[in-house]
DNA sequence: AAGGTGACTAACA
DNA sequence: ATGTTAGCCACCT
């Protein structure tokens, strides 16, 4: 299974109403250090898939999305319907880690 | 095959 | 505390 597949299996098993950022996914799938690639896995997602990449934010809980595609106010939004509190920082739009993390709380930690 | 890129991070100044 | 710089890693050209 490629570095790719397992990214995307790891977001898929991100748990509604929870983000995850992208150094997280990147220990999940055994690559800690691969932050940035998952970044770049996710960045050649495709329109059309049904994962949820709007559950992946950076390490402060950031919305760094400047796809086009994938607007940071669409990312914003669907995570309001999910339930996730987005907030707007310096016209950029903010979740609280410690709130919505995947990684805090109770886990959803399959295997 | 080699070099450049990016939806990242943590460390420094 | 904020702004910049330097590593890191896999993918794309």
């Amino acid at each position: 299974m490629s570095f790719t597949d397992r990214v995307l299996a790891a977001v898929g098993r991100i748990p509604k109403g929870r983000v995850a950022s992208y150094g997280l996914i990147a220990g999940m799938v055994g690559s800690p250090q691969a932050a940035q690639a998952v970044g770049q896995v996710l960045h050649r997602l495709d329109t059309s898939s049904d994962l949820p990449w709007w559950r992946v934010v950076n390490s402060q809980g950031y919305i760094t999305v400047p796809c086009l595609e994938h607007p940071a106010i669409m990312q914003a939004s669907l995570l309001k319907t999910e339930g996730v509190t987005v907030t707007q920082k310096n016209s950029m739009f903010w979740v609280d880690m410690r709130r919505f993390g995947v990684n805090l709380h109770h886990d959803q930690t399959n295997t």
